[in-house]
DNA sequence: TGACATTAAATGTATGTACATATATTTGCA
DNA sequence: TGCAAATATATGTACATACATTTAATGTCA
């Protein structure tokens, strides 16, 4: 369905407004449905890529600093999110030895094997059911990627 | 810059994963903007495309179910975002008389006043300093309309 | 008419975001 | 050495999101 039709708003200013507000809704449309995939397994989104971020580091520990450079959202607050993973027995909290301000967060074994079955579902991979081919995902990357070379 | 490089992250496992982090990162991207330039005016994203919608309809009144249905996130929540437009003076809430559980919010003097005087400032008018022509824009909205088309 | 479903909005709770500030540790240098 | 600056993380507050539940008013239909 056209941006148009998804929001009843049948005239823009422009297609630059356009192209705004429907970047920002298609990403919105993304979240909710990545949300509801990893929902079933008791986890948020920020949750899940925070274990990933974990896991490619493993055996290795990360630091607070690691994952916020690793995360999309550069601002958002990684120490709380760790809290609820923390919580969950997914990671575990030490004070870095080498650094006592520091904190080294691991994934547990818990946290590795949920990976996993989110994985193993097949979620994930939604190159199958994607209506964009090959072509017009690079297309797409490509204009997003020039989109943010003002400034 | 290249999303690869935003993000730090050399390598995706296909095209599909990477415009999905494209967008959503190009999308959180567009968002600090808008918000910063919102900010002087002491208002949020939300809040200001609340009070864009209840222009439209001026001097018609909103039910909190039209606000819903305009916004571009369908499940976010219209009764508290409108509550701090009330507290500001913004808009204003009465009961409906035709139908007394539905409740007729109206943009105030000093709401179209406040959207006036950010438009003067011609923050919203990026089309001057977008880096995509015309036609790159009418691309990108097919792509995004496209990518919607799933299920 | 009167019980029950439906509708409209508000509220509760957990989570996340944005930004400022606090706390603890380490570093650098006078 | 000692003290200020820098660093690493945590905490506080306001706002927003996601989803479930509540409250009040209206519709429906036996």
């Amino acid at each position: 369905m056209r941006i148009e039709d998804e929001i009843k708003q049948p005239i823009f200013r422009n297609e630059y407004q356009k192209a705004h507000i429907n970047l920002i809704y298609t990403a919105g449309w993304l979240q909710l449905r990545q949300a509801a995939a990893f929902k079933p397994f008791g986890l948020t989104s920020p949750q899940f890529n925070i274990l990933r971020i974990l896991r490619g580091q493993h055996p290795l520990p990360a630091t607070v600093a690691l994952l916020i450079d690793r995360m999309l959202d550069k601002t958002s607050n990684a120490s709380r999110i760790v809290d609820r993973l923390e919580e969950k027995k997914l990671v575990t909290r030490t004070v870095c030895p080498a650094n006592r301000r520091a904190v080294d967060i691991r994934i547990t074994k818990a946290g590795l094997d949920l990976l996993g079955s989110i994985e193993e579902t097949g979620i994930l991979d939604s190159k199958e059911n994607a209506p964009l081919n090959e072509d017009e995902m690079r297309q797409l990357n490509a204009l997003l990627d020039k989109m943010r070379t003002v400034e």
